[in-house]
DNA sequence: TCCGTTTGGTTGCTGTCTGCAACGGACCCT
DNA sequence: AGGGTCCGTTGCAGACAGCAACCAAACGGA
């Protein structure tokens, strides 16, 4: 137990209301880009830039949403051409999904976006503050996905 | 333009898997006390306690959401006994919220549940680099909230 | 080889939550 | 008073989630 518990409690009190921000944010940033395809779908790109090509039951794990969701996103998605589906050689009744270079793109425009509008809130902070920040963001969010995953578990 | 094109993209990625995973841990907190009342209710609460009794439509306005929505959350709340709600003695046509005994009692328990998931994900913090990311995350926040409401409106 | 079982994925159904629009009532200014 | 404005509620439609039923392919024992 080595943080007190005021610290704690204002810590996450200090993600809750950022992560009430970002959601509005991201999700303002989806649909002011491609308004035309579900929001949530950003969600499945991530891991496949991040771990290449895999299946469907794979990105649902991943992301933490049922199976059927992710089958209905990664159709969206491919309608979209962001990613590019072929059939596993090795098993017939799975797919690889593989993201396309018109998905990395729009990924990175994404990005591109979002780090413009940051530069606009976060015009008067310099770059140590940010970086030190951003340091520290990583290793939360790094302790996080470690602790939450027992949770995700869907009990199996 | 303080901030280099790098940092930011940083800082954003940071935010943006940041807030993937606090979207999963805030509801699931939510749902494990208080699984019979709409999960997003809370985000009206925090305001509540902040700022005391005010309307429905201020409540909105903080929480970034419709007022109808706000409305239903509202009535579900009042259902819960978590607030109370009384005529505005200045305006007929409005109501004032206030947080009750049990919706405070509810929140401390919240935020309670949170800090100690959190202190099981951050067992390897020290005191000093949490209050330092509560300082830098509070400080994002209030930036990316007075950033924000310019494009809450109506979207175009 | 054959057949029952398991596994991957898709689709239908249902429920929740959100925003927009229309409405009723109260306020304010003339 | 009377018209315009504002607050809040409710009806409606759309997006998205999960569960369960279903098909097809792979696996494994007899």
């Amino acid at each position: 137990m080595p943080l007190t518990s005021p610290t704690r409690e204002r810590l996450t009190a200090g993600i809750a209301r950022l992560v009430q921000a970002g959601r509005y944010v991201s999700s303002r940033a989806a649909d002011s880009l491609y308004g035309d395809l579900p929001s949530f779908g950003w969600a499945l790109l991530v891991p496949l830039e991040r771990d290449g090509e895999q299946r469907c039951s794979a990105l649902a794990l991943q992301s933490g949403v049922d199976v059927s969701v992710a089958s209905r996103q990664v159709t969206a998605l491919e309608r979209s051409g962001l990613v590019e589906r072929r059939p596993d050689p090795h098993d017939g009744r799975a797919s690889l999904i593989r993201l396309s270079a018109a998905g990395a793109a729009a990924l990175a425009q994404t990005r591109a976006l979002r780090a413009e509008w940051a530069g606009e809130a976060l015009a008067d902070w310099d770059e140590d503050d940010a970086c030190l920040l951003s340091e520290l963001i990583e290793r939360l969010t790094d302790d996080l996905d470690r602790a939450a995953p027992p949770a995700v578990r869907t009990a199996s």
